[in-house]
DNA sequence: CTTGAACCTCTAGTCGCTGTAGCTCCTATG
DNA sequence: CATAGGAGCTACAGCGACTAGAGGTTCAAG
């Protein structure tokens, strides 16, 4: 019915995802558990696809695979208010954000630091020197995790 | 002669850096191990709060452990060549460069999911219309890791 | 001398996979 | 029909850079 031939390793390649990523997802339960042949390989359908996909593709946006796993549940109460895909929507936009403005003034500082280097003796390098001394930094804001 | 005399939570506060972490930088060999009280307590002094201060600068400015321990040798020969520090800092703001252009594109793609959801039920909702169907994304080259 | 904050070791957990070892299964060719 | 080998299976270890907790000990102030 609905023909569940797809080996695992024909979903990978479908996907664009390694085979052990997709057994890995179907360990923490964000991929459901497909039929076995009787010598227990997987064998899967369209709508396993369709649910990696979407899975691969939230990831590809940056959201954490517990972002994808409230996503797919609210994706299947098609008639809920879409508040609450919108909310998580935001706050990945605001994290992807705060991360490039965290980047930009990581950039500024590493091209100080190189800018500076004339390429002498270690006793000399600015970028040891700058490591090694914080207040020779305009930046003291570089703390989050990058 | 050295005075070590800071405990690992003077150190930690010293340099912002959690008692844990000094531990285990200790553990993996990037932090020296320091003195010992008779009760086993560790006792620091200046020199461990100057290394730390670079690991702890390093990886604010996004170098990975490894590259800091490059450093740390380097700057132990103050008279070889800065070649190799150049090298690491532009590789490293290669790096940086390329995670804020990656993170452009899915900050594009955030904001063209968002704008186009106008809060309806979910069955409309674009942000996870987008996410099921990837066809629906301008950008094909979202795939490294965030 | 007592209290309690800070220290100690050891282990496990985080996130999102990735890799390996040592099997078994499936299918195509001879 | 036998066999070869590519693909599948499970189970577990490892990555990077910490972080958290349990359960015990030490230190310094009062």
């Amino acid at each position: 019915m609905m023909n569940d031939d797809f080996t695992i390793g024909r979903l990978a390649r479908e996907t664009a995802c390694k085979v052990q990523t997709i057994r890995y997802y179907e360990e923490i339960g964000l991929m459901p558990q497909p039929l076995r042949t009787a010598g227990n390989q997987r064998r899967y359908g369209p709508s396993h696809v369709a649910r990696l996909a979407f899975i691969r593709h939230g990831r590809e946006l940056g959201f954490p695979l517990d972002a994808i796993r409230q996503f797919l549940s609210l994706s299947d109460e098609p008639d809920r208010p879409c508040e609450a895909a919108d909310r998580m929507a935001r706050a990945q936009l605001q994290a992807v954000e705060s991360r490039i403005a965290r980047l930009q003034s990581l950039k500024v500082e590493l091209e100080r630091m190189i800018e500076q280097c004339k390429g002498g003796r270690i006793a000399e390098c600015r970028v040891i020197e700058v490591l090694a001394d914080h207040a020779e930094c305009l930046h003291e804001n570089h703390v989050e995790p990058v």
